[in-house]
DNA sequence: GCGTTCGCTTGATCCAAGTCAACCACGATT
DNA sequence: AATCGTGGTTGACTTGGATCAAGCGAACGC
């Protein structure tokens, strides 16, 4: 693992980016490829990028050229309302990719913010799009990506139509619990990148009730929460909690 | 127009489906397509199908190959879950695409049901992935099309984690005109072509609260209204009850 | 080491939307 | 014309989560 940049800014690396020797390379974008396209992959993918924790990966309303795939770190989306409301729209971490709502209108629809020190990889955009004129496996995990990014969309809408508070944050914390297995942590033990609030924004809900779910949760023995250090004690507890109507 | 099926059942017609003198072709997946790549697009999009309203053109689980254009009608999409709680993830009219949900995992992951009588054009996938490696436009346009329904579900997720009732259906009010506006009908005036309980679904609302909102703003003067009829007074009014933090 | 700040927890109160229930309107059926 | 069923409206009441407010603990700057 690299070390992080000792200067306060952002700094731009000219650091050889490989996805043939990324360990994250079947979770992400060259899922699938054989040794030839993922070296043709790699020429592409030529830039990588650290960003501090609290800092923009991207504005909402910049123009956009490339897509983003997260090499470290944990980042997530807002989007503002003019009248100052906002929304997290969804928490990312490493292996998922940033910015596919940009395609749409060329510019960025959100804000992308890394929630601790991290690393991207990335993608320009039309050169993504010849690349995948040629790898019909590229086409076709690309297009899957995107797909998978609407259904979980679906799964939010889901939630915030019809669940109920603690509902929600059960199947938030599953929700982690499952990612970070995939990537090979604890699926019973983590720490929460984020804070109560932004959870509350996710979830549409205030941080007192986060906070009292989290709460009972503890009381009930479904897991151990202390300040950012979860641990989960009992899966089917939590299980049990989103699927039923109370 | 056609004429609807006289048989009760879904038909499969052999109709000559051209998408090169579909009066749609410019908000669907042909635009900005030439003449000549408008021939081979044609090609691809042989097969219409009629839907009764009430019926399914795909149910979650079901095998996906194809997505689907709508050339008349309207639809909605709906996600079910295991303990019968539902949610009705979406609307769309004619113009619009219906399936893309479908690519991640190869299977539909919602129901799409016709709130009318209506004609689709079914679209292969695998064809369309091959067809869209060799017409650039087309396989740009496609991406711009997957990333607006990111967008929009952004859009949806606002609306259920950070607005109240009036402001949720001010917003969907809105927002139909606004998509029958481009369509070339009234912006106005319309039919509803779903329930108050879709709406409400659609809404994370019950149906008696989208149904004293509508009282509410017929009260306030900013729209008539008369069972699914629909008649917008006063574009402002709503406007301004969606962006107000009460 | 000490004060300040930020994030979190907990309690008391309030209110928007849900729930339950009655009733109405319009179409379809006979 | 009478009946039935589905969808819509409206009222009375309840409630889950928001709001307001106080206090606490860990992390950070000086």
């Amino acid at each position: 693992m690299p070390q992080h940049s000792t200067s306060g800014e952002i700094s731009l690396s000219v650091i050889k980016t490989a996805c043939s020797n990324c360990n994250l390379r079947e979770l992400c974008l060259p899922f699938g490829l054989n040794i030839e396209e993922l070296e043709r992959l790699d020429d592409l993918v030529s830039t990588r990028r650290r960003i501090k924790r609290g800092d923009h990966l991207y504005r909402a309303g910049e123009a956009f050229d490339a897509i983003y795939a997260i090499r470290s770190g944990f980042f997530k989306t807002d989007v503002l309302l003019e009248d100052g409301r906002d929304q997290v729209t969804g928490f990312q971490m490493a292996g998922e990719l940033l910015g596919l709502d940009g395609i749409s209108t060329e510019h960025h629809t959100c804000n992308a913010i890394a929630l601790e020190d991290s690393e991207i990889c990335a993608i320009p955009f039309s050169r993504l799009e010849s690349l995948s004129r040629e790898i019909h496996t590229l086409q076709h995990h690309f297009h899957k990506v995107m797909s998978r990014e609407i259904v979980r969309d679906h799964g939010v809408m889901m939630l915030l139509g019809t669940m109920r508070a603690e509902e929600r944050l059960a199947a938030f914390l599953l929700n982690l619990s499952q990612r970070f297995t995939a990537r090979g942590f604890s699926h019973a033990e983590f720490y929460l990148r984020m804070t109560r609030d932004e959870i509350g924004s996710y979830l549409g809900l205030k941080l007192e009730t986060v906070s009292r779910a989290f709460s009972r949760f503890q009381e009930e023995g479904h897991i151990a929460v202390q300040q950012k250090h979860i641990r989960i004690l009992n899966v089917n507890g939590l299980k049990a909690l989103m699927n039923h109507r109370s």
